[in-house]
DNA sequence: GTGAAAGCGCTAACAC
DNA sequence: GTGTTAGCGCTTTCAC
């Protein structure tokens, strides 16, 4: 395996012309005359030559390499949103230099040191959290960042998420009409502003028709975090008639308890509502009543902000909340004469 | 956001120093004496420097980064797998670059000039084929090239996969002994080595205990392939009383048709069997019985093959099959008396 | 142990 | 349009 490394300077000698020349054809912006590009391109793969594109980007300060930060794929809508990203961002010609981390901002520092050290010309931090020192080192060295499904206090970030006040909001006033008593929540971490927004909505919504909340418990996304969660709850005298999930993965988590571990029915004895709308989501199994968190779109705003602000170096940071709509299935009681335009 | 690169000659200028004094204090195997290693990393801090990693791989040839190309995180397998791949990876100082492909190889040959366009030092193919002329490619290039959970003909490249017959062989064995009388089989993509190792373990044991197989479709490894083909199957005058579904994500779609569209009970109509053993598969809605693919072994396996072969230019590639139990839930009938060692 | 000098493979002025 | 020249930021001889 010899790692005969074909250069433009071997190119340009065996064609006969400058190594200038050589590198004048393959950059799409130089001009270089029919002939000459004939020549150089025969002779280049004739050779194999392709031009190295980390020599380019040391010179031109361009990497086309977009960092990408993720917490976990658990959750199914990550995964979706990960290919999404990736595929567009490949469309636009950049590439996705991918790093996992833990939830907790433990190492997320490090990552992100590493990523700008590869000269990664903008990122992307999907559920992760970035200290303050982080986010000053990327304004310092011109890299803007973009954060997916997550907002952060400084509004000199950009954040793209869906419109999780108003989301939360919408599923109280949902089950509230659906004549439900005893109304309970079951939450994300509670580090994610995700989780803090739709608590909000959701709390708020409950304050302001004088409902009360039932029951709470913090499930923090992950599976058995949640069924144990679901455990304390239905394990009391009185158990709730609704509950709202944090997001889907963790509703179908209670789902499952519920039904295997209680005997309960869904929604005949409760009601269970989540958040996101992944695939699964709308499996008939579940047929979970849900937010929908519209991932094509908050992906494509999240390309359009990230690239804007690579381009355009003046170009100002967005906070773009994309409303999605309530995803009514059959895992949650439905008030009667409901209309969905109601929200 | 000016773009303001600090760069060793400016560490080196503010200390007093020589460029690559500093260039050695930041280069791990250089010597550097105590002295001038404290006063170059104390400048290095205040001026928020870090190399250039883009530079330094230009010189050594090493970008310390690895290709890896996935078809699609749809089903559960992959993006667990990549997951765990990207830490493996990262624990050893190497970072992902990630690129999107569509399952037939269009494009793949395409996306893989880009990879080494990069300079990657490896590539890992996940669910991707990739062809004869790339692999050449990648030869003369010194890259060496790794295929998770797929085998390639050419010997030549390293490929880790479970034992894909012998877990076929043995879902035959199984449904069989269970004294299924109908049986059949739905198949992922046919292009997939891993679907045709699976397919022929399973009927070469179907032969060999001179049971016909009942009926057959091809679900092409896709939610709604599946279930139509599932529809066949299940709209005809006498259906099968057992069927061994290509992968787990296939076969979790089977189910949901049956339960839902055909009124079916699982396994007392019909018997299912998948494989991959993803999270979902233990659900208790599902409790699917399937073949484990041991992700972390097949991971672990990839992660050594490939950073052996970058070391090591000499070294030889390797055909790495896993074997993975039968894991028995209630999704398919079980024999009397059966006994886990008879597989 | 440290500095000076060469050069990794390429792009971008600059003359012609 | 094309060749010449000068670096991008770094590592790596090579003298001292």
């Amino acid at each position: 395996m010899a790692r005969e490394t074909v250069t433009s300077q071997h190119v340009a000698s065996k064609a006969g012309v400058s190594q200038s020349a050589v590198s004048r054809v393959f950059s799409p912006g130089a001009s270089a005359s029919p002939e000459m590009t004939a020549k150089v391109k025969k002779v280049a793969a004739e050779l194999g030559y392709r031009p190295n594109v980390l020599a380019r980007s040391l010179i031109t300060g361009k990497s086309k390499m977009i960092g990408l930060v993720v917490a976990y794929l658990e959750n199914q809508f990550y995964p979706d949103a990960v290919e999404k990203l990736s595929l567009a961002l490949q469309e636009e010609g950049y590439h996705v230099l991918m790093f996992m981390t833990k939830m907790t901002n433990d190492n997320v520092d490090q990552i992100l040191e590493e990523l700008l050290d590869y000269q990664v010309e903008g990122i992307v931090m999907a559920s992760a959290f970035m200290s303050e020192n982080l986010t000053e080192r990327c304004r310092r060295a011109g890299v803007p960042v973009v954060f997916f499904n997550r907002r952060q206090a400084d509004r000199a970030l950009s954040a793209i998420t869906s419109d999780n006040i108003n989301g939360g909001r919408k599923v109280a006033d949902f089950l509230i009409n659906g004549g439900h008593q005893r109304i309970a929540h079951i939450a994300g971490w509670e580090g994610a502003s995700t989780q803090r927004d739709r608590e909000k909505g959701f709390c708020g919504e409950l304050e302001k028709q004088n409902v009360p909340l039932f029951d709470r418990e913090v499930g923090n996304y992950h599976y058995e975090s949640t069924q144990q969660a679901a455990r304390i709850m239905f394990g009391k005298k009185t158990i709730p008639d609704a509950v709202f999930v944090g997001n889907d993965h963790m509703a179908l988590a209670v789902m499952e308890c519920l039904r295997h571990d209680f005997g309960l029915r869904v929604p005949e004895d409760v009601s269970i509502v989540g958040y996101d709308d992944v695939e699964l989501a709308s499996w008939p199994s579940f047929a979970l009543t849900t937010i929908r968190q519209p991932s094509n779109r908050m992906v494509s705003e999240t390309v359009i902000t990230l690239l804007n602000q690579i381009k355009n170096s003046t170009a100002v940071s967005r906070q773009v909340e994309i409303d999605g709509p309530l995803v009514i299935r059959r895992s949650a009681r439905i008030p009667r004469g409901w209309k969905d335009e109601k929200l």
